[in-house]
DNA sequence: AATTGTACCTGTCAGC
DNA sequence: TGCTGACAGGTACAAT
C-alpha cells in the first residue's frame, strides 16, 4: 500500500544511490509487469546503457529519468517494492525486473500480486500514461489549498472518503491516509462532499496537509508489506489513530473505534468525534 | 458527465 | 489437516 509518503521515502533512499548509476543490462523474469514499449526486447535494448540522473515522484508514481530523455516510470500499486542490493543477493520470490549497474549492484522489482506497473518512455511520451497525466495537484504543493479543495467538493454526491481517494482530485492519498486525514479533521467519511461548510474545508485542508507531512518525516507506514529501497520499514505506524484501530479505544473521546465497509473499502473511523 | 462495479493477482486467515 | 471464501487495496475500464 505505498501512498504519497512511502513513494516519497522510497525515492529518497534511491536517489543519492542510483544518480549516476549505467545501466549496464536487464533480467527480465516477468515482462507483464512492462506496459511500454511493447516487447522486451525493444526495452532491453532502450534501457541498457542509458544512465540515471534523478528521481522525481508525483502522486505515487516513482519517475527515474535517464539519459537521452528517457524515463522510467514505476508505480508499486498495492504490494510492489524497488529494493536496492548488491547482486550477489539471492533473489526473493516475485522478482520481476532486475536493472544490473556498472559498480555491481541492483535494482530489484519484487510484487507479490503484479499489480505494479513499469513504463520506459521518451519524456515527451509522458502524457501518454493517463493516469499520471490526470493526477491532480500534489498536497504538498503550492497549487493545493484550501479554494482549490473547496472548488473541487463542491456539488459533489460522492462521500468525502471517496472524493480523497480520486486521484484526480489530489494526487497521493490513499487508503491508510484517507482515514487517518479524516479523523484527523472529525469529518464522518461517508458526508456527501457537497455537505462540508468551509469550516470543514479549511480543516481538512490542513489535515491533509499535516498527516501527509507527519507520515513523510515518519518515512512512511509499514503496515504489510511497504519497505523504502533499502529494505528498511517506516515508522508512521506507530502514529496511525485510526486505521487498523477498530475495537480499541479514540485517542480523542475513548469511543470504540469502527470499521466499515465504505465505497467498496474498508474505513476506519470514530462515530462519536467525527461528524 | 458522473458514478458505480469489476477485473487484475496472490497470500493470509477465519471458519468449518 | 485441508478446503473454501473473504479480504487486503490502486487503478483502468466497462457498465449504468
Amino acid at each position: 500500500m505505498p501512498e504519497l509518503p512511502e513513494v516519497e521515502t522510497i525515492r529518497n533512499s534511491l536517489a543519492d544511490r542510483l544518480q549516476g548509476r549505467k545501466i549496464m543490462g536487464v533480467q527480465m523474469l516477468n515482462c507483464s509487469i512492462v506496459k511500454a514499449p511493447d516487447s522486451a526486447l525493444e526495452f532491453e535494448k532502450i534501457i541498457i546503457g542509458k544512465s540515471i540522473e534523478y528521481l522525481s515522484r508525483r502522486g505515487k508514481y516513482l519517475l527515474v529519468y535517464l539519459t537521452q530523455n528517457y524515463v522510467l516510470v514505476i508505480h508499486l500499486r498495492m504490494t510492489g517494492r524497488l529494493i536496492y542490493t548488491g547482486k550477489q543477493k539471492e533473489l526473493a520470490k516475485h522478482t520481476h525486473i532486475v536493472l544490473d549497474f556498472d559498480n555491481g549492484y541492483q535494482l530489484r522489482f519484487i510484487d507479490v500480486r503484479r499489480f505494479g506497473t513499469i513504463h520506459l518512455l521518451s519524456v515527451n511520451e509522458l502524457d501518454g500514461i493517463g493516469g499520471l497525466a490526470s493526477l491532480g495537484p500534489e498536497p504538498l504543493g503550492k497549487d493545493f489549498d484550501e479554494r482549490y479543495l473547496g472548488k473541487k467538493l463542491k456539488g459533489k454526491t460522492r462521500g468525502i472518503k471517496q472524493l480523497l481517494l480520486d486521484q484526480k482530485i489530489i494526487a497521493g492519498l490513499g487508503n491508510i491516509y484517507a482515514d487517518e486525514v479524516l479523523f484527523d479533521a472529525a469529518i464522518l467519511p461517508t458526508r456527501p462532499g457537497s455537505s462540508l461548510n468551509s469550516e470543514e474545508v479549511s480543516r481538512l485542508y490542513n489535515s491533509i496537509v499535516r498527516v501527509i507531512k507527519e507520515a513523510i518525516d515518519h518515512r512512511g507506514t509499514s503496515f504489510k508489506d511497504y519497505v523504502d529501497g533499502s529494505g528498511l520499514q517506516g515508522k508512521h505506524q506507530e502514529h496511525l489513530m485510526v486505521y487498523q484501530k477498530n475495537g480499541q479505544l479514540c485517542m480523542r473521546c475513548s469511543s470504540v473505534i469502527k470499521k466499515e465497509r465504505i465505497a467498496g473499502r474498508s474505513s476506519h473511523f470514530c462515530s462519536t468525534c467525527q461528524k
